[in-house]
DNA sequence: TATTGTTATACTCTATAACTATA
DNA sequence: TATAGTTATAGAGTATAACAATA
């Protein structure tokens, strides 16, 4: 009954193993749960996570971001974005330029009605977040981003 | 300059860890840090990452999984498996039947040509998974599996 | 020539509703 | 009537290549 040598079969102990602690898997299933509780609130208000992910990366800079900085931070690619720049535009969620010093370069940055959308849905997720963490723990939270940071430091 | 209760503007600083700190983000960063590898080798034998998803939960099942079933462990939504099952049995990848007890719900186990696929393609995926096992070290990697399984275990 | 961003194209996945066939 | 799965449809994202404008 499957040596340990053998070929995975379906009722090996290293192939039930396998899925289970795969850790691509493993981070699907936590960020699906942080989600599945978050999307409806962004469904609501008309936005896609993906688009959310540029509101939200806009609304944190410092400094208006380049389309390529964009891509960067939210793992979108040029063609999504310029795509998705085009509707957020048209629905007045951002504004676009070009920089002074090399018009090859955009300069996008979140408009006033982008930045009242993310104020109005920031404390409307607070609450899924204070779930995860009341669960969790702030220790066990802390640990968590700590290991996640450095999962994402080794790509 | 930005006082505690101002609404967050484009440099306070709240809003700057709000994007760092943000679980969802965060679980992201890891998770492409972790495909950004992987995603080439399944590129290399033709299957998505949704396709390897599905191969790998019917190769780690001990019994023959449901629609359902798959639904459930892989994420993916019944019209989007539906589709994805009848090109993954149309490669001979998967083999489809229906259950003896009730003629409604399939019976789904993967093909000979799946498990050698899954055979081929986890040795290859193998010096990935090391790569970040070792960059990690074991106890870190045990703590975040755990902390992952209890952040899924919120939903 | 190289870089930044857009456009073109084909495919895949998401999401919801309507439908078929069982139970 | 309820459930399991498929089909229909619309929309959004992924991925690669080709392109325009600028450097």
């Amino acid at each position: 009954m499957n040596p340990p040598d053998a070929r995975a079969g379906p009722a090996d102990d290293r192939a039930l193993r396998a899925f289970d602690r795969s850790l691509p898997m493993a981070l699907l299933r936590a960020r699906e749960a942080v989600m599945s509780r978050f999307r409806p609130i962004l469904a609501e208000h008309g936005v896609t996570e993906q688009q959310w992910r540029v509101l939200r990366a806009l609304s944190s800079a410092a400094d208006p971001l380049s389309v390529g900085d964009l891509s960067e931070q939210t793992f979108l690619l040029g063609p999504s974005l310029s795509r998705m720049l085009a509707s957020l535009e048209e629905r007045s969620l951002i504004e676009r330029g070009s920089a002074a010093d090399d018009a090859r370069r955009a300069v996008i940055r979140i408009a006033p009605a982008g930045r009242d959308l993310v104020a109005t849905i920031g404390p409307e997720s607070e609450a899924t977040y204070r779930h995860i963490a009341d669960a969790l723990g702030d220790d066990a939270l802390d640990s968590l981003y700590d290991l996640l940071e450095r999962t994402a430091a080794t790509a």
